[in-house]
DNA sequence: ATATTAATTGAATGTTCATTCAATCTATTA
DNA sequence: TAATAGATTGAATGAACATTCAATTAATAT
């Protein structure tokens, strides 16, 4: 008896805003009271659902880590082509991602990460999933001789020591051209590390 | 005639002590207030020397890429020796620039960048002049023939990837072993960029 | 010593903030 | 339809914030 609780939705669709409002306007400059007149609702409810502003924070945090996540998903097969990891180093050095979450907010609770434990443990988990995905994924390439790599760890945290190194530096480069060169230089370094061929061009479709 | 100015030795004091604050508490918690607290000043004269707490905020981000760029001085000799070059791979991963500048801050304005275009310039500014001071070091090593790279400015923007992207990692890595294992591969991959020996080790001092 | 210039204070402003609490509304079940 | 439980509101709180302005203090030059 009683009315049916909304809870769970409620959350989901009040983090989506504080998502959408931070990622504009920066995670400082996002209030309760603003989330709250996008929605067009009362900032109490909020409150009523995530007790502080930190609680909902660290909600807003696993949000944009669970989209992090989603840059690759790991096919289950059990038996990944060499089209399966074509296409994972293809997507690790697109842009595509960057349709995923937002640069800015990601590396903003990265920064908090520094002095949050809580964070840092939450990212550390998040990494450590990304690079041991590509293990696998290396591993059951080496099976069946498509690789032929000597550590997939090691080397699978050297692909992404290259992926986050290059957006480090990339993000702060506004020229385009310089921007898909670079990256297009270390995606090969990706691929030499699995001696691997890369995926052939597309040609443009005519329009 | 007058009294006679203090105005750029108390913006450094300011600075610092703002710095020290945001180091310890974070920047989002540093309000103007507070530094004038600990500088036992009133909160008005901060807004006398910066006008706004944005201005302030940029002050702050030049200073801390200002000791950014201490991470290796670049030696005027002209001809950099085998030992100038080994000492830069050093440094750069060690941990020893880690005194230099607090990484919370200097991701927390990193972040900031994504939004704010001046802060990206300021950015770019000082990643392009440690890329091309390191370039510049190989080019004198080539001429010397201490190195023999094709090209030293891919070279040295490659180690920066890898000094970038092996620090985002381990930043959130808290195994002390697991920390420098792996930082040691990625110097042992500088090395072989550079096709150099690494310097030897150093014995531990008896006490 | 007096004029001048800058340093510094202190009080006041208005805004925004997270959070509280009690009251009201609304759906569901018995 | 009446009881119930959760959804939602609205008003209020007190703290912290950046910034303002006028007043005061202190050093330097003439």
């Amino acid at each position: 008896m009683g009315r049916k609780s909304l809870k769970e939705t409620r959350r989901l669709e009040i983090i989506k805003v504080f998502y959408q409002v931070a990622k504009k306007e920066g995670y400082e400059n996002t209030s309760i009271a603003k989330i709250a007149k996008v929605m067009d609702i009362n900032p109490s409810l909020i409150i009523h659902y995530f007790e502080t502003k930190e609680g909902l924070t660290y909600e807003l945090i696993d949000h944009i880590l669970d989209r992090y996540l989603l840059i690759y998903t790991i096919k289950n097969k059990g038996k990944a082509t060499l089209a399966d990891i074509q296409g994972t180093i293809e997507m690790l050095f697109s842009k595509k991602w960057n349709l995923l979450f937002d640069d800015g907010l990601f590396y903003t609770f990265y920064a908090l990460a520094f002095r949050e434990k809580k964070i840092k443990l939450k990212y550390k988990l998040i990494l450590d999933a990304l690079r041991n995905g590509l293990a696998l994924m290396i591993e059951q390439c080496n099976e069946q001789h498509i690789t032929n790599v000597e550590n997939p760890q090691v080397t699978a945290d050297f692909i992404f020591v290259l992926v986050d190194g290059a957006y480090f530096y990339l993000s702060m480069e506004s020229d385009k051209k310089a921007y898909l060169d670079r990256l297009a230089y270390y995606k090969q370094k990706a691929y030499d590390a699995l001696s691997i061929s890369s995926v052939k061009a597309v040609s443009a479709p005519v329009c």
